[in-house]
RNA sequence: GGGCAUUUAGCUCAGUUGGUUUAGAGCGCUACCUUGACAGGGUAGAGGUCACAGGUUCGAAUCCUGUAAUGCCCA
């Protein structure tokens, strides 16, 4: 049968995904197994795969299949986040741009029902594109955060909250998105430096002849101000106590007042008040009790408070008012200056600090048992050291602004009877107690005013580990998946969303949402820049699983992955992979050709066969111990090192026939056993080539596969087996690097002896070892002598000197250099040992087993000075 | 301004509570090999005074202090 040189993934990996799916493999219900579950953190659904979402993905994938190796009951819960602001937007624009219609012509109704239509036609996209990457997630079991069940425990929260004191509406200054037209909390405004100017504006003092002068980065808010403030203690403006001034332009008269707030080295010293449009201000002015004047419509237009700026944009309301400044001899100067902008993280619009009523979760409330659960390790974080920052937020946080002015999201369960509230999970119920508690029985569901807003995505996500199980209706899934097993996520989003999630865990559940939770790098490209749309700087991640194969894409992903830290991706990681794949493929063609036959297996046979198993067996303890700490990027690279170094370039090099010959059918039996134990270990890495390598290597059963196939046991194994074949391998390199030094054809074997007496081998290789040398080295078999042989050459491998006949290549200088360098570094190694052991300080107080060791490499590296000594004396004697 | 990290080979990173023959891997680089699994391959090699300065210790890449650079978070 004729194999292709390459593997070739894209037959591959749709057959098997679609052979997995059918098999209903990534399926799970409840049962009598250990579960481990993962919810996937739901992408936004008008997102489309990115370099994240791969990375995210991934590693979800590799612990569930992992898991499902293991013999769990695995459940991976996809589902996707309905992103109020961002869907929003989008609908918005594709109404307007497709259908030409506006979101106010339509009313909330229908705006809606479009919104619907929109999620339903684009919002799995994302989740398709995950199959591609070989996620075996339970799709029956998809979620999305507005369906029915995930928006009644919405509700119902919300309800919970208001009902035990934990939810009021209260006038704050808020960040106000212009753009989208909607409130943001603190964790949605992200701030960047950013170059403005420092505008000073002479402030005249009324009934004075004086001015006082401000500095402000935003003149257009002067027609706002209701005071200017200066330090009490800056010896400037004392005189100034009891005193007015002008406002410019608005001619408007304003207090003088004095607040330790202002700081004196800032500008001018001089402070403009402008309550509504600041928050600090808005603190000065709530203590000095100023009035507020909101010059700003909701869109960031200039209203009629601004006077000569009304209906201008607030950028262009300041320009204007530089000109007007400028016009009345009222500007100074203009500085540039960099200052903190805060933009909104969905719409990059800047964030107006605006006065409004919303609607607030009080968090002291809610925050102890979160900050303990983590604070005792009862949730668990990798890396540990991100324990500090939640620590930092959690100690430091602040009420939670829950409300947003938009149409997409639940909306809020607050009904209005004028200026009363009703809170309730249906109107009627809201009616029910409107009536009683105001003892009006005479109004109907009419009369109440349902509240405009929705809440904030994240009120909903926060949610996620409870509402996806159906938590608060349905309590057999709840008690067997929850806590779920562990969450992978960015580190970016551990306020935004995994601080709350474990908040609203103990709070409904009385327990937390998930054992550990692992950070995952974010993804950089090479020049570390943050992979973004807008820098075009991520590579098509559909396109990158065409180019290099979905294994190709995961084993790049993984091999650069530390928990927590950045992640440079480099396509070349990619190839890397893919060419992992041909390895292992080519493997399997060199194997599946041999022929068996019933014989004996000669001793080389059984020497690879017993290190080979001890070497697996090695394997699954490190991988075992490395998987437990979520250091998945080196479990993955040492399964491709024993792959690629042990298995292929060494295992199967030792048992490979010779042209023509046939191989032991017992060898060939333990060599196919060894592939499919490497391929089950390999699987969570790389899904598709292992499956389909497992289906190749054996006839199967229907219902036999890789992915459910039980990972191998670690069965038990000898050091010493492991540790002669890597002295062997150290002789053989010792070998090879003579014959490339003195351009020796492999094609001539060379005769080789080892220092010793007797028969005995002193390095302890074995007959088997012996062969493998000899085919590995191309030399004779491997003879004992106790004398140098006249006109050879010697190398030390490990602690052994050994003899090779060289003689016509060997260039006595070079050989002269070379061992007077190695004696040097002898010495000089010998010489730190010595300076340890004479150091009775080191003998008295180290322990017992260190200095042992040290006594040891005393000895040895004796041995050594002496073999060479020895040689450099051999060798003046040929010269 | 407060806090958290990072600094090890040309590049990207390991180095798991201080002690495995005077630091490891992958990529890259150099030389050589290559018609029988694989050039998407093989063999070998070069390359690091572990950012700097002190300190603790018998012993420091590893712990402490300070300095510098970089990144991030919070205000």
């Amino acid at each position: 049968m004729d194999i292709s040189k390459h593997f070739s993934p894209e037959s591959t990996e749709k057959k098997w995904y679609d052979h997995w799916k059918t098999r209903g493999y990534f399926k799970s219900e409840p049962d009598d197994r250990e579960p481990f579950s993962i919810l996937i953190p739901p992408p936004n659904v008008t997102g489309v795969l990115h370099m994240g979402h791969m990375l995210n993905n991934t590693i979800q994938d590799v612990l569930i299949r992992r898991a499902r190796n293991q013999g769990k009951n695995a459940c991976w819960v996809p589902g996707t986040d309905h992103a109020s602001i961002a869907t929003e937007a989008k609908v918005v624009r594709w109404l307007r741009d497709e259908k030409g219609l506006s979101k106010g012509e339509l009313g909330r109704e229908e705006f809606l029902k479009y919104a619907w239509e929109w999620t339903d036609k684009y919002g799995g996209i994302i989740l398709n594109q995950l199959q591609r990457l070989g996620a075996s997630a339970d799709w029956d079991r998809t979620v999305f955060t507005m369906d029915d069940k995930r928006s009644d425990h919405v509700i119902q929260a919300f309800v919970d909250l208001y009902r035990s004191d934990k939810l009021y509406r209260g006038l704050r200054m808020v960040n106000w998105d212009p753009e989208a037209q909607t409130v943001l909390s603190n964790e949605e405004v992200l701030y960047a430096e950013e170059n403005g100017k420092l505008y000073h504006v002479k402030y005249p003092v009324e009934g004075e002849s004086e001015y006082l002068v401000i500095a402000t980065t935003r003149p257009e808010t002067i027609m706002a101000d209701t005071a200017v403030a200066v330090n009490p203690k800056d010896e400037r403006y004392s005189h100034l106590e009891g005193k007015r001034v002008l406002v410019p332009i608005a001619n408007r008269s304003v207090p003088i007042i004095f607040d330790e707030y202002v700081d004196m080295e800032f500008g001018t010293g001089a402070l403009k008040i402008t309550p509504a449009h600041d928050p600090n201000d808005y603190e000065i002015g709530l203590s000095h009790e100023l009035e507020v004047v909101d010059m700003f419509n909701p869109n960031a237009s200039v209203n009629i408070n601004g006077g000569p700026l009304e209906g201008l944009d607030r950028f262009d309301a300041r320009e204007r008012m530089t000109e007007l400044l400028q016009e009345n001899g009222y500007l100074i100067k203009i500085e540039d200056h960099t200052h903190k902008v805060g933009r909104s993280e969905r719409t990059n619009s800047v964030v107006e600090p605006r006065l409004s009523k919303q609607w607030y979760v009080n968090m002291q409330e809610l925050v102890k048992p979160a900050l303990d659960g983590v604070l005792e390790k009862d949730v668990m974080f990798f890396p540990e050291n991100m324990i500090n920052t939640y620590k930092h937020w959690m100690t430091n946080i602040k009420d939670w602004c829950i409300s947003r002015q938009l149409w997409w999201g639940h909306r809020i369960p607050a009904w209005y009877y004028e200026d009363k509230v009703f809170v309730a999970l249906t109107a009627e119920e809201a009616l029910d107690i409107a009536k009683r508690e105001l003892g009006r029985p005479d109004i109907q569901v009419h009369d109440l005013r349902q509240d405009e807003d929705v809440l904030d995505t994240w009120f909903s996500s926060w949610l996620w580990p409870i509402s996806v199980f159906n938590g608060f209706r349905h309590e057999r899934e709840m008690e067997y998946y929850y806590p779920t097993s562990v969450l992978v996520t960015g580190w970016d989003i551990i306020f935004l969303w995994v601080a709350r999630m474990i908040i609203a865990g103990y709070e409904w559940r009385g327990e937390k949402p998930f054992q550990h939770v692992y950070f995952t790098g974010m993804v950089r490209d090479k020049q570390r820049r943050k992979m973004s749309k807008s820098l075009g700087n991520s590579p098509d991640a559909l396109k990158l699983i065409d180019e290099y194969g979905a294994d190709g894409v995961r084993f790049g992903m993984l091999s650069c992955s530390p928990a927590g830290g950045d992640l440079l991706f480099d396509e070349s990681l990619c190839e890397q992979g893919r060419n992992f794949s041909n390895k292992i493929w080519n493997a399997m063609r060199l194997v599946k050709g041999w022929e068996a036959k019933n014989m004996p297996a000669d001793a080389s046979e059984t020497v690879a066969v017993d290190w080979m198993r001890s070497k697996i067996s090695n394997t699954i303890e490190e991988l075992d111990k490395l998987m437990g700490q979520y250091r998945i990027s080196e479990a993955m690279i040492r399964l491709y090192s024993l792959i690629w170094n042990d298995f292929c370039s060494w295992y199967l090099e030792i048992i490979k026939p010779s042209r023509g010959e046939k191989i032991c059918q017992d060898i060939l039996d333990e060599t196919f056993q060894f592939f499919e134990d490497l391929m089950i270990l390999l699987h969570p890495f790389m899904p598709f080539i292992t499956e389909e390598i497992w289906h190749q290597i054996k006839q199967r059963e229907d219902g036999e596969d890789c992915i459910i196939a039980p990972v191998p046991t670690k069965g038990s194994y000898s050091r010493d087996s492991i540790q002669l074949m890597d002295d062997l391998r150290t002789l053989v390199t010792r070998v090879r690097e003579v014959r490339n030094k003195y351009g020796i054809s492999f094609s001539e074997s060379l005769d080789i002896q080892i220092e010793g007496e007797g028969d005995q081998i002193s390095a302890g290789f074995s007959d088997g070892h012996c062969l493998i040398l000899e085919k590995f080295a191309k030399v004779t078999p491997l003879k004992t002598t106790s004398e140098h042989p006249n006109g050879w050459m010697c190398f030390l491998s490990g602690n052994h000197k050994y003899f090779v006949n060289a003689g016509k290549y060997i260039d006595l200088d070079s050989e002269r250099s070379r061992l007077i360098k190695e004696k040097e570094q002898a010495q000089g190694f010998l010489n730190a040992v010595d300076r340890k052991l004479s150091n009775k300080k080191f003998v008295d107080n180290a322990p017992l087993e260190v200095v042992e060791r040290e006594r040891k490499k005393l000895a040895d590296g004796k041995e050594r000075l002496r073999i060479i000594s020895e040689s450099l004396v051999e060798l003046e004697k040929m010269a």
